[in-house]
DNA sequence: ATTTAATATTGCAATATTACGATAAAGATT
DNA sequence: AATCTTTATCGTAATATTGCAATATTAAAT
Protein backbone atom coordinates (compact mmCIF):
# COMPACT_ATOMS: atom_id res chain seq x y z
CA UNK A 1 0.00 0.00 0.00
CA UNK A 2 1.35 3.52 0.61
CA UNK A 3 -1.07 4.89 -2.28
CA UNK A 4 -3.99 7.37 -1.69
CA UNK A 5 -7.35 5.92 -2.47
CA UNK A 6 -8.41 8.60 -4.69
CA UNK A 7 -11.24 6.28 -6.18
CA UNK A 8 -13.28 5.70 -3.18
CA UNK A 9 -14.39 9.55 -2.67
CA UNK A 10 -16.45 12.44 -4.81
CA UNK A 11 -15.09 14.29 -7.15
CA UNK A 12 -15.72 17.57 -5.35
CA UNK A 13 -14.03 15.63 -2.08
CA UNK A 14 -10.68 14.46 -4.19
CA UNK A 15 -11.05 18.17 -5.75
CA UNK A 16 -10.94 20.03 -2.37
CA UNK A 17 -8.10 17.56 -1.33
CA UNK A 18 -5.72 18.31 -4.01
CA UNK A 19 -6.05 22.04 -3.33
CA UNK A 20 -5.61 21.79 0.75
CA UNK A 21 -2.58 19.13 -0.26
CA UNK A 22 -1.13 22.00 -2.25
CA UNK A 23 -1.39 24.52 0.39
CA UNK A 24 -0.25 22.09 3.30
CA UNK A 25 3.19 22.50 3.12
CA UNK A 26 4.51 25.96 4.42
CA UNK A 27 7.03 26.98 1.75
CA UNK A 28 3.83 26.89 -0.56
CA UNK A 29 1.72 28.76 1.67
CA UNK A 30 4.82 31.37 1.64
CA UNK A 31 4.44 31.29 -2.03
CA UNK A 32 1.43 31.82 -2.12
CA UNK A 33 1.37 34.26 0.11
CA UNK A 34 4.01 36.10 -1.61
CA UNK A 35 1.84 36.02 -5.52
CA UNK A 36 -0.94 37.38 -3.32
CA UNK A 37 1.32 40.45 -1.59
CA UNK A 38 2.81 41.41 -5.34
CA UNK A 39 1.10 43.67 -6.60
CA UNK A 40 2.51 43.17 -10.31
CA UNK A 41 2.13 39.62 -11.66
CA UNK A 42 5.22 39.84 -13.14
CA UNK A 43 7.34 37.55 -11.46
CA UNK A 44 11.07 36.18 -11.14
CA UNK A 45 12.38 36.94 -7.54
CA UNK A 46 10.46 34.35 -6.17
CA UNK A 47 13.57 31.90 -5.31
CA UNK A 48 14.97 35.10 -3.93
CA UNK A 49 12.38 35.15 -1.47
CA UNK A 50 12.33 32.15 0.14
CA UNK A 51 15.47 29.86 2.24
CA UNK A 52 14.81 27.28 -0.11
CA UNK A 53 17.19 25.92 -2.97
CA UNK A 54 16.06 26.94 -6.54
CA UNK A 55 14.94 23.70 -7.79
CA UNK A 56 12.91 22.91 -4.74
CA UNK A 57 10.94 26.15 -5.44
CA UNK A 58 10.45 25.30 -9.00
CA UNK A 59 8.78 21.76 -7.85
CA UNK A 60 6.58 23.73 -5.13
CA UNK A 61 5.36 26.19 -8.01
CA UNK A 62 4.90 23.24 -9.95
CA UNK A 63 2.45 21.47 -7.34
CA UNK A 64 0.75 24.34 -6.34
CA UNK A 65 -0.07 24.58 -10.26
CA UNK A 66 -0.57 21.43 -11.01
CA UNK A 67 -3.77 21.68 -8.45
CA UNK A 68 -4.78 24.80 -9.87
CA UNK A 69 -4.11 27.24 -7.48
CA UNK A 70 -1.59 29.41 -9.28
CA UNK A 71 -0.50 29.88 -13.05
CA UNK A 72 2.76 30.34 -14.95
CA UNK A 73 3.28 32.13 -18.23
CA UNK A 74 6.41 32.93 -19.92
CA UNK A 75 7.33 36.06 -20.26
CA UNK A 76 9.95 36.27 -22.00
CA UNK A 77 13.58 34.98 -20.01
CA UNK A 78 11.76 34.19 -16.95
CA UNK A 79 8.31 33.01 -16.14
CA UNK A 80 5.05 34.70 -14.55
CA UNK A 81 3.49 33.51 -11.70
CA UNK A 82 0.40 34.44 -10.02
CA UNK A 83 -2.80 33.17 -8.29
CA UNK A 84 -5.59 31.50 -9.87
CA UNK A 85 -8.58 33.36 -8.27
CA UNK A 86 -11.15 30.83 -9.24
CA UNK A 87 -9.32 28.00 -7.26
CA UNK A 88 -8.92 30.48 -4.27
CA UNK A 89 -12.91 31.10 -4.67
CA UNK A 90 -13.43 27.48 -4.67
CA UNK A 91 -11.77 27.16 -1.50
CA UNK A 92 -13.43 30.52 0.34
CA UNK A 93 -16.32 29.00 -0.90
CA UNK A 94 -16.10 25.87 0.37
CA UNK A 95 -14.72 27.28 3.94
CA UNK A 96 -17.24 29.50 3.84
CA UNK A 97 -20.27 26.87 3.45
CA UNK A 98 -18.63 25.00 5.81
CA UNK A 99 -18.36 27.55 8.81
CA UNK A 100 -22.24 28.49 7.76
CA UNK A 101 -23.45 24.60 8.34
CA UNK A 102 -21.84 24.23 11.72
CA UNK A 103 -23.21 27.64 12.77
CA UNK A 104 -27.09 26.11 12.11
CA UNK A 105 -25.74 23.03 14.29
CA UNK A 106 -26.85 22.74 17.37
CA UNK A 107 -23.57 22.13 19.48
CA UNK A 108 -22.81 19.34 22.09
CA UNK A 109 -19.24 19.25 22.79
CA UNK B 1 16.97 14.95 3.01
CA UNK B 2 12.66 14.26 3.15
CA UNK B 3 11.79 16.63 6.33
CA UNK B 4 9.94 19.46 5.77
CA UNK B 5 12.00 23.34 6.80
CA UNK B 6 9.48 24.31 8.94
CA UNK B 7 11.87 26.81 10.97
CA UNK B 8 11.92 28.76 7.63
CA UNK B 9 8.69 29.69 8.05
CA UNK B 10 6.45 31.76 10.38
CA UNK B 11 4.30 30.55 12.75
CA UNK B 12 1.07 31.63 10.77
CA UNK B 13 2.10 30.03 8.12
CA UNK B 14 2.81 26.65 9.69
CA UNK B 15 -0.04 26.70 11.36
CA UNK B 16 -2.25 27.29 7.85
CA UNK B 17 -0.15 24.71 6.00
CA UNK B 18 -0.76 21.80 9.15
CA UNK B 19 -4.41 22.33 8.55
CA UNK B 20 -4.48 22.52 5.02
CA UNK B 21 -2.29 19.50 5.38
CA UNK B 22 -4.27 17.66 7.22
CA UNK B 23 -7.23 18.65 4.92
CA UNK B 24 -5.15 17.56 1.70
CA UNK B 25 -6.28 14.01 1.63
CA UNK B 26 -9.84 12.79 0.44
CA UNK B 27 -10.65 10.74 3.35
CA UNK B 28 -9.83 13.28 6.02
CA UNK B 29 -12.21 15.48 3.91
CA UNK B 30 -14.63 12.62 3.56
CA UNK B 31 -14.72 12.60 7.77
CA UNK B 32 -14.22 16.50 7.89
CA UNK B 33 -17.56 16.46 6.20
CA UNK B 34 -19.27 13.35 7.53
CA UNK B 35 -18.72 15.04 11.05
CA UNK B 36 -20.25 19.07 9.76
CA UNK B 37 -23.00 16.69 8.07
CA UNK B 38 -24.39 14.49 11.51
CA UNK B 39 -26.09 16.42 13.92
CA UNK B 40 -25.00 15.21 16.95
CA UNK B 41 -21.51 14.82 18.12
CA UNK B 42 -22.10 11.44 19.29
CA UNK B 43 -20.26 9.42 16.65
CA UNK B 44 -19.03 5.95 16.63
CA UNK B 45 -19.94 4.80 13.25
CA UNK B 46 -17.39 6.67 11.05
CA UNK B 47 -15.71 3.54 10.16
CA UNK B 48 -18.99 2.42 8.59
CA UNK B 49 -18.99 5.60 6.65
CA UNK B 50 -16.05 5.37 4.83
CA UNK B 51 -14.39 2.65 2.72
CA UNK B 52 -11.18 2.31 4.32
CA UNK B 53 -10.28 -0.28 6.82
CA UNK B 54 -10.64 0.54 10.98
CA UNK B 55 -6.90 1.37 11.51
CA UNK B 56 -6.70 3.76 8.69
CA UNK B 57 -9.55 5.79 9.55
CA UNK B 58 -8.03 5.74 13.19
CA UNK B 59 -5.01 7.20 11.97
CA UNK B 60 -6.37 9.75 9.76
CA UNK B 61 -8.94 10.64 12.48
CA UNK B 62 -5.64 11.41 15.10
CA UNK B 63 -4.46 13.04 11.69
CA UNK B 64 -7.32 15.91 12.30
CA UNK B 65 -7.27 15.39 15.86
CA UNK B 66 -2.99 16.97 15.48
CA UNK B 67 -3.90 19.76 13.45
CA UNK B 68 -6.59 20.62 15.58
CA UNK B 69 -9.57 20.38 13.03
CA UNK B 70 -11.40 18.01 15.39
CA UNK B 71 -12.13 17.21 19.27
CA UNK B 72 -12.38 13.65 20.73
CA UNK B 73 -14.09 12.74 23.64
CA UNK B 74 -14.10 9.44 24.99
CA UNK B 75 -17.57 8.51 25.87
CA UNK B 76 -18.20 5.10 27.80
CA UNK B 77 -17.22 2.76 25.14
CA UNK B 78 -17.20 4.51 22.11
CA UNK B 79 -15.59 7.95 20.94
CA UNK B 80 -17.35 11.25 20.55
CA UNK B 81 -15.94 13.30 17.30
CA UNK B 82 -16.53 16.62 16.34
CA UNK B 83 -15.28 19.26 14.85
CA UNK B 84 -13.54 21.86 16.54
CA UNK B 85 -15.40 25.40 14.95
CA UNK B 86 -12.35 27.47 16.05
CA UNK B 87 -9.89 26.21 13.82
CA UNK B 88 -12.48 25.82 11.07
CA UNK B 89 -13.14 29.63 11.79
CA UNK B 90 -9.25 30.46 11.25
CA UNK B 91 -9.18 28.24 8.02
CA UNK B 92 -12.60 30.30 6.83
CA UNK B 93 -10.58 34.08 7.95
CA UNK B 94 -7.54 33.43 5.86
CA UNK B 95 -8.99 32.31 2.57
CA UNK B 96 -11.61 35.15 3.53
CA UNK B 97 -8.68 37.59 4.17
CA UNK B 98 -6.85 36.00 0.74
CA UNK B 99 -9.68 36.64 -1.51
CA UNK B 100 -10.17 40.15 -0.06
CA UNK B 101 -6.50 40.98 -1.10
CA UNK B 102 -6.85 39.61 -4.31
CA UNK B 103 -10.20 41.68 -5.52
CA UNK B 104 -8.31 45.05 -4.18
CA UNK B 105 -5.11 43.72 -6.98
CA UNK B 106 -4.93 44.90 -10.35
CA UNK B 107 -5.17 41.73 -12.34
CA UNK B 108 -2.38 41.63 -14.77
CA UNK B 109 -2.68 37.84 -15.85
C1' DA C 1 28.45 33.15 -31.44
C1' DT C 2 29.33 33.35 -26.51
C1' DT C 3 28.01 34.48 -22.22
C1' DT C 4 24.66 35.47 -18.78
C1' DA C 5 20.24 34.86 -16.40
C1' DA C 6 16.09 32.48 -15.18
C1' DT C 7 13.69 28.41 -14.77
C1' DA C 8 13.02 23.33 -15.39
C1' DT C 9 14.41 18.58 -15.16
C1' DT C 10 16.98 14.60 -13.54
C1' DG C 11 18.71 11.70 -10.11
C1' DC C 12 19.08 10.55 -5.63
C1' DA C 13 19.05 10.23 -0.46
C1' DA C 14 16.31 11.06 3.64
C1' DT C 15 12.00 11.08 5.46
C1' DA C 16 6.88 10.95 5.58
C1' DT C 17 2.47 9.10 4.31
C1' DT C 18 -0.96 5.64 3.29
C1' DA C 19 -3.06 1.42 4.13
C1' DC C 20 -4.02 -2.68 6.58
C1' DG C 21 -3.52 -7.17 9.34
C1' DA C 22 -2.65 -8.38 13.90
C1' DT C 23 -3.10 -7.22 18.36
C1' DA C 24 -3.97 -4.45 22.49
C1' DA C 25 -6.86 -1.73 25.61
C1' DA C 26 -11.02 -0.51 27.91
C1' DG C 27 -15.68 -0.03 28.75
C1' DA C 28 -20.29 -2.51 27.97
C1' DT C 29 -23.02 -6.69 27.97
C1' DT C 30 -24.22 -11.17 29.15
C1' DA D 1 -15.64 -13.63 34.84
C1' DA D 2 -16.13 -14.26 29.96
C1' DT D 3 -17.45 -12.06 25.86
C1' DC D 4 -18.51 -8.39 22.80
C1' DT D 5 -17.81 -3.78 20.93
C1' DT D 6 -15.23 0.08 19.88
C1' DT D 7 -11.14 2.42 19.20
C1' DA D 8 -6.01 2.66 19.40
C1' DT D 9 -1.44 1.02 18.53
C1' DC D 10 2.21 -1.76 16.38
C1' DG D 11 4.54 -3.50 12.60
C1' DT D 12 5.32 -3.39 7.97
C1' DA D 13 5.05 -2.90 2.86
C1' DA D 14 4.17 0.26 -0.87
C1' DT D 15 4.36 4.72 -2.32
C1' DA D 16 4.92 9.77 -2.01
C1' DT D 17 7.24 13.93 -0.57
C1' DT D 18 11.04 16.98 0.44
C1' DG D 19 15.28 18.94 -0.69
C1' DC D 20 19.29 19.75 -3.32
C1' DA D 21 23.45 19.18 -6.53
C1' DA D 22 24.17 18.65 -11.17
C1' DT D 23 22.63 19.50 -15.47
C1' DA D 24 19.54 21.01 -19.19
C1' DT D 25 16.86 24.46 -21.46
C1' DT D 26 15.65 28.82 -23.34
C1' DA D 27 15.80 33.55 -24.09
C1' DA D 28 18.19 37.89 -23.39
C1' DA D 29 22.49 40.47 -23.50
C1' DT D 30 27.05 41.19 -24.94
Amino acid sequence: MGATKTEHFTDKQNAIATMTKALGHPARIAIFEYLIKVDTCICGDIVNELPLAQPTISQHLKELKNAGLIKGNVEGNSVCYCIDEKAVAKLKNYFDNVSLKLEKKNNCC
